[in-house]
RNA sequence: GCCAGCGUAGCUCAAUGGUAGAGCAGCUGAUUUGUAAUCAGCAGGUUAAGGGUUCGAUCCCCUUCGCUGGCUCCA
């Protein structure tokens, strides 16, 4: 045995067995469970010291636990729960017994490594879940299943959003029409928030000289999620796995004045990264992916203040795209291992303390993670969480002193002296790739009007219809709604069925009735006929929806 | 990368140690319809790839590739 303890979502157990589980096993194992909570078995806590617990557990071949007690302080007193003839080191506290347990179902097994190290050995973990009652539990086994439902991966294919391809190779995405519209439109939004806020966006190239990354501390670093370097002409180059060094360079491409600064560099920069085959995942993990990087450079003066400014943008940003609620985590070094981190102490603390205070400022509760820092500097990592409760990976700014140091990055001060500058590196959305299959599961593939790849279909009634359709939709164009006319030889039911199956926002259905009267049968896909209208009269409240990005109609699609 | 499982038509899935079948999608034709599927016909597969066992493999074995669930890692 190796541990089983409780988790956010139910508990798990490892073991080291001589061969694998197999999916029968979770049936017998429940099985056995429900013989022993009808049982009804008294499960007694017991105190002992850690020579007894490890005599006890040693003898009983227990060498995991063995370990476990080996790690615990000398004087400390051990708990043991005993359950009939089986006994476990626990904590606690437990159930009195085992008839206490009302909903118990297992759910899968996989692999894990002992104490979650890949040089350890790998033991079979069993996954299952617990609940006061049948109902909460079947509650929570329909929750996994609307989970299932909202796959981004199976959306993107019902949707026609991405793909990708296994001729292509994996983690890499292939944006379709409809993917790409969506991409584009949260694209545009973001340059023109971000010309707003005094951001200047720029292009880098995708790969530069091997050089240029080990000044950067990458090739030191970061090596391990670099691509192999390539030889042009007898010099090596290598893909680019981020984007601050570029912008660096072009920073450095003239003298700057303490005028210049902050100087606000964005850019929608594709990066390669090398990621272990198993850990890829949709769109979510992948190998290439587009950041929406930026980087400011700053005075220490000013830090601060920027900071604010980038935790505002990302507030503005998340609530925009239906993301109400997050959280906040200061990433700092693990203090155990800073042989993984470039820079000094003294840079170190100062940036750790300049998140901090824009947390505090802001108003921002947060909790500090050791060990969650980039190599280069500390950060503030956000997590959002979606429509079905779940945490996601935000935005992340991260304060960096080192990289100017190492590039030799300056301004002349009012003094006319040359100055460190400091640098912000801050993504916001974090990548498109993981941003807009976020958004899939989060809308669950119904996406407000102002993001939907098309957003009105027109259905004509009969194919003597298709001239007033056509006249409706290209007024719509005109009016610069995304349109599809459905003029296919289909009946009217099949062509509604479709364009709710493709999540269109809006139906126009138009019939003699309709022409005569220059209306239009209005039908949601959340909320259903909503009768004939003027055409002007949906145009206006369409245009309203879009102006506000509202998410009435998402609430509604849910209830 | 590690542990386990999976890979059959564009998609969802059947079937079998004896030259693979359905629904949807596609194409052709008919139908002209009032709020989630009109009807008929046609076409579509070296059963992921390579090797082995066998008289014969899609099925059994091995390797590779890819995917899934976890672990480790991460935008």
């Amino acid at each position: 045995m190796g541990i089983g303890p409780a988790i956010d979502e139910g508990f798990y157990y490892d073991f080291d067995l001589k061969s694998p589980f197999v999916p029968e096993d979770l049936e017998k194992i429940e099985a056995e469970m429900k013989k022993i909570v009808s049982e009804n078995i008294p499960v007694v806590r017991q105190e002992v010291d850690r020579e007894t617990a490890r005599k006890m557990f040693s003898d009983m071949g227990e060498d995991y636990k063995v370990e476990l007690i080996d790690d615990l302080p000398e004087d400390s007193v051990i708990s043991l729960y005993r359950q009939g003839e089986f006994v476990d080191l626990c904590a606690g506290p437990h159930v009195p017994s085992t008839g206490y347990l009302k909903a118990v179902k297992l759910l899968n097994f996989a692999g894990a490594y002992w104490r979650g190290d890949e040089k350890r050995p790998m033991l079979q973990r069993i996954y299952g879940t617990a609940f006061m009652s049948q109902d909460d539990l079947k509650q929570y086994l329909d929750k996994l299943e609307e989970v299932k439902k909202r796959d981004h991966r199976r959306l993107a294919k019902e949707l026609d959003l991405f793909s990708i391809q296994e001729e292509g190779g994996p983690g890499l995405v292939y944006w379709h029409a409809k993917g790409a519209l969506i991409r584009e439109i949260i694209e545009d939004f973001w340059r023109k928030e971000h010309r707003k806020r005094g951001y200047d966006i720029v292009y880098s190239p995708h790969i530069a000289k091997l050089d240029l990354w080990k000044t950067s501390g990458h090739w030191n670093w970061y090596r391990e999620s670099m691509y192999a370097p390539m030889a042009i002409e007898e010099v090596e180059y290598m893909l680019k796995p981020m984007n601050c060094p570029f912008h660096i360079l072009m920073f450095k491409n003239q003298t700057r004045s303490y005028r210049d600064l902050p100087m606000r560099m964005g850019e929608l920069g594709t990066v390669y990264r090398y990621e272990r085959s198993g850990v890829l995942h949709g769109a979510l993990r992948v190998r290439g992916f587009t950041q929406d990087d930026a980087h400011v450079f700053c005075t220490r003066e000013q830090l601060e203040d920027e900071l604010i400014g980038v935790l505002e943008l990302a507030q503005f940003m998340l609530t925009t795209f239906g993301y109400a609620e997050y959280e906040c985590m200061l990433s700092v070094r693990d203090p155990e291992n800073k042989a993984k981190y470039v820079g000094d102490d003294e840079s170190w603390a100062l940036a750790q303390n300049a998140l901090e205070q824009a947390l505090l400022r802001k108003n921002l509760p947060y909790t500090v993670e050791e060990g969650e820092a980039k190599f280069y500097g500390p950060a503030i990592d956000i997590k959002v969480k979606d429509a079905l409760g779940r945490r996601w990976q935000g935005p992340t700014i991260q304060v960096d002193f080192n990289n100017p140091e190492r590039f030799d990055v300056t301004y002349v001060g009012e003094d006319g002296l040359r100055h460190r500058p400091v640098m912000i590196h801050r993504t916001v959305l974090g990548s498109m790739e993981r941003f807009v299959a976020g958004l899939v599961e989060h809308y669950a593939g119904a996406f407000p009007l102002w993001l939907s790849p098309t957003q009105v279909t027109v259905i004509p009634i009969a194919d003597k219809m298709a001239g007033y359709a056509e006249k409706v939709a290209a007024a719509l164009r005109e009016e610069g709604f995304r349109v599809n006319c459905d003029l296919g030889h289909e009946k009217m039911g099949f062509k509604i069925r479709q364009a709710q199956m493709q999540k269109v926002p809006y139906m126009l259905v138009v019939g003699a009735r309709e022409e005569e009267s220059g209306t239009v049968s209005v039908r949601h896909r959340a909320g259903g006929d909503m009768g004939a209208m003027p055409l002007d009269a949906f145009i206006r409240g369409a245009k309203e929806e879009l102006a506000t990005k509202s998410l009435e109609m998402l609430v509604k699609s849910q209830t």
